[in-house]
DNA sequence: GCACAAGCGGAGAGTGCATCCGATTTGCGT
DNA sequence: ACGCAAATCGGATGCACTCTCCGCTTGTGC
């Protein structure tokens, strides 16, 4: 049988996968967004068949990458849409999802794609994507969005926002600026 | 004297370059945005050196082949500024512009990008930005629209709302849902 | 210890970018 | 019409990155 989790490695094998995936992360920190599978594999001292061996692809690599930034912005979710004003945990959802993707330009990216390589990162977006509609339909009773939004509607216009920031400074001014037009866009008219 | 306008080229290296551009926009309205080099070398039946002549980089032959397109833009950009109602001006703009992007990926990207690298689309740019900068003076003038967006912000968040409609099905209701967004996004609290 | 499966690593083929320079073509002056 | 210099052509070349494949090494269970 074949190993399903990471516990099920080789202790060389976990060494490996572990290295691998913390010079990702320093390259996502230091704003490289290509990954080179060739440079990892040389900062991470290793083939590049192991590489390629623990993750299949760029995709996949990066998804685990940015695995504990989801798990974090999928918690921000869950506790939003329990919020007793669910206008007020939208707009404390999109803030730290906004903040958060313009600090980690990897789940930022991964958040950008239509869908995800790994079985478990697709289960986060699902997961995401669930807590965020139960958040909506609650807004939506509330009176505190536009109807025709949709929780995917939400990801998408986050992602374009977050880009919009990224062109230019980035500063706290501009990422609060945008951020309003983003929150009162999707606010319903009065 | 070195050539300084296309009809300075020699008739055959006016050929060239236009099969060149030719190609370059074939390829961009098959929604191919990498434009390789290569490739286009091939189609248009004449060797890379002579693409590279032409254009030194990718982002001149992007620049070059989106031209027309800006042209149309900046025209209605002068025509917006110009209206005698800004906030009606303004959307009109933004609802153009915006379906303009979306049907010319090689324009979003030149538009997109935080600067131009040829000296006739950086003159197009600054006079885009300066048409817009004036129609939203007479807009904040008016109320219709917050007075701290500036005309770099309204191109930067267009490039993020074209990129959110991208990321989906692209369709006629989804552009309005997303353009509407930016348009309420962007007017003043009431 | 030993056997063997799991894991390793890098050679190599493929693709694309960008440069350089010898070969070719063109336009001009006569 | 013709010859020449300048302008232009085109691909060989070197470099970077991707991804596969397979012989060798190493960890693990007995």
């Amino acid at each position: 049988m074949r190993p399903t989790t990471v516990d099920d490695l080789r202790a060389d094998a976990a060494r490996n996968r572990a290295r691998v995936l913390e010079v990702a992360r320093e390259l996502l920190a230091a704003g490289e967004a290509t990954l080179p599978m060739n440079t990892i594999a040389r900062l991470a001292g290793v083939g590049i068949g192991t590489v390629y061996r623990h993750f299949p692809t760029r995709q996949a690599l990066l998804e685990s990458a940015v695995m504990g930034g989801f798990e974090q912005l999928l918690a921000e979710a869950q506790s939003a849409a329990a919020d007793d004003d669910p206008g007020a945990g939208l707009e404390r959802l999109l803030r730290y999802g906004i903040r958060l993707q313009l600090g980690d330009v990897g789940l930022a990216a991964v958040l950008r794609s239509p869908e995800c390589a790994c079985a478990r990162t697709s289960r986060l977006r699902a997961d995401l994507l669930k807590a965020v509609g139960r958040l909506l339909e609650r807004a939506r009773e509330a009176g505190a969005i536009r109807p025709e939004i949709g929780a995917d509607d939400v990801r998408r216009l986050s992602c374009g926002i977050v880009q919009a920031v990224r062109a230019g400074s980035s500063d706290e001014a501009e990422i609060d600026r945008y951020t309003n037009v983003l929150l009162c866009g999707i606010r319903p008219d009065r």
